[in-house]
DNA sequence: GATGAATGAGAATTCATTCAT
DNA sequence: GATGAATGAATTCTCATTCAT
């Protein structure tokens, strides 16, 4: 944990950012299953030092997730900071969704025993809540049903992704239209009743610990 | 064909369907990547035995995903015979997904080479018409808005089902609520303008290609 | 070994003839590795059949040699009741090397542990006696060098045979023109001293067993 | 190419060289079906050693026969800067013969695809070319019969040194009696009228390819 | 007797992980 | 620190042989 320890760490860190980096890119592209040979390959290092870094190929794959997560917090957090909640509220799904549509690790990951690991849960936490008050705020501006919860949000936009990765190669972009049509179904003006309550929240992070 | 040829086949025929079961059952819960000798393992017999009727795993996949296809032909026949064209319609879609969710490895092979096999292109054809075919009359009933196509549909149901199957676990059903709030997104009050116009049925079934 | 014992035996014996009539074409076509599966099936039996009357592979493959060898013995003996030793020897040699181009089985089994078995030896045996004898009347004649013995025509022939089997899909025959390079090289005129003394009966016998 | 690329690779060169000295020595002895296994343990190494160097046993037996051909290459190139042609003429086949006699792997594996592969065709090719220039000036010397072909040449190497294989345990050395009688053969006074035209040289590659 | 179903011991190959250099 | 060599367990598939029907 303490970065500026030794001066060599310089080259390391260029190295482990190269390292996460081409995972990312790799997984993205194979799936969760490359081995990491190819990403040592790529990245022009042995596979020792990713070893040396990660301790297992998990290890790497939650990095390499962290990643992601990251840049999904801040999308979720420049989301809040627009002032037309329901506007941001449909950009924001689209980033997301565009987020794993390019990303088939990711795509992967979820529903795994990965999203389970600390580092994750505190992570999604972050990015669940800034949606869930996104959410209220577009919810309050009537663009959005009031029955939905974070927690909904998040399963609509996994399974248009999901979805629409194996549709990506025939008609790239296919899923907007889907995407569309699921929005159109959290428009007040859609709403009848539900069946069943919304799952809780603890429901949910449970969910992603998987098999 | 008909099973008066060999009288021996009385047991063959047992331990045959009890592979596919054992395979069904081990599949659903492992996906697709389950070896072979969990399934000879829990069907009680060599791994050999398994070879002997199925020259390969694909072949075993295959089987299995035929065994599926036929319930979901059998649905949608029972289905069109129905009166109430939008009802039956919800229904239709509802056990699509349960019957997804309930299969993992029928969920892992969408978007697989797997169903680009004659056999399964043939009866998914079948399910695809029957679905159009109702879908019209839905539509003519107004009970589903006019720009949605049959391979929308499909999309829709393995969206939901895929990203279903992670909640499953924790809240049993849960994917109801979410099929819930995708029949409002198809009902035609929700209409708005899609963007991009729909996939073509070509587009549909060179993507369940896969790569 | 009693034959006459049961009635029954007329079907099984023409199963037992079908069966290494089959074995013949199959190992014949695809070599010593043919699965018996493959043999089972084109004779139309179980492979349960091949093992009531072989109990093992080799077993049947000696039964295949023996098939093999009784035509030889028989070309043998037809040789030597030729006036015309030395046309007649020219003649054998052609047969014997024919008998191995089209049977890859036979090629692939001299200087195996097969070729060892008793009743192998004991056939081949006569083979060989037969040859001696009809090769001293041709070196007496003066067709064949004085020098030569039947052991070095059994080396010479399937020296022939082995390399004309891999020309024989381009060339087919091709191997006739190397027969007569060797023939020539059998003749008076042709002799020099050769290096080494011939290697005895014994040897060759010896040699059979393989590794 | 260079071996300085990597200093580590003094072990790796010495494990490599292992391998495949190894892989020569079981292969000749037990031919092309040898496992790998076998090579492994004998080698010291574990299997994965060996697939890291070479991504399929095929690789592995076109590195092993590269070794051997190269030494057949070189031998023809020493035999023609000898003056007097005839001579080393029938010393280049003794030479060649060895070379298949201590090994089973070249011997088996003459009449197969591997010896299509593009490294094996040029080096092959170089051999043959060779050759054939040196039996031209054999030929003009007078020592060898004028209608004989590098192709025969090679078919009455093969047919020798296979035939002599099955002889090798028993009577070690028994192949040169039969390479004295192949040698007689080839002599212009042995020359009578040869059935059959030679095989042209594209014939002859095509050949190696087997079926 | 015949059948073909079942078995299980190999064989090739892949890949996460460890370790000598 | 970095490298990539070595390992070996796991997986798919084949086939001789045994055995229930």
């Amino acid at each position: 944990m303490t970065v500026e320890t030794h001066p060599l760490r310089a080259d390391a860190q260029r190295n482990l950012a190269r390292i996460v980096e081409t995972a990312h890119d790799v997984f993205a592209e194979q799936g969760i299953d490359a081995p990491l040979s190819a990403i040592a390959e790529r990245a022009g290092v042995g596979v020792g030092t990713i070893f040396r870094r990660f301790p297992s190929k998990d290890e790497l794959l939650v990095a390499v997730l962290l990643h992601r997560g990251e840049q999904l917090v801040a999308a979720v957090d420049e989301a809040r900071e627009s002032a037309d909640a329901g506007t941001a509220f449909s950009r924001l799904l689209e980033t997301a969704i565009a987020a794993q549509i390019h990303d088939r690790c990711f795509c992967d990951a979820i529903g795994t025993d990965l999203l389970a690991r600390e580092e994750l849960v505190t992570l999604f936490d972050a990015a669940h809540t800034g949606l869930a008050s996104l959410l209220a705020r577009a919810q309050a501006e009537g663009a959005i049903r009031a029955d939905v919860t974070a927690e909904d949000l998040l399963f609509v936009v996994h399974g248009v992704a999901h979805a629409g990765l194996m549709l990506e190669d025939v008609a790239p972009g296919a899923w907007r239209r889907h995407l569309g049509l699921a929005l159109d179904g959290l428009r007040p003006e859609a709403a009848t009743q539900l069946p069943r309550r919304p799952i809780s929240r603890r429901q949910f992070l449970a969910a992603r610990c998987g098999s």
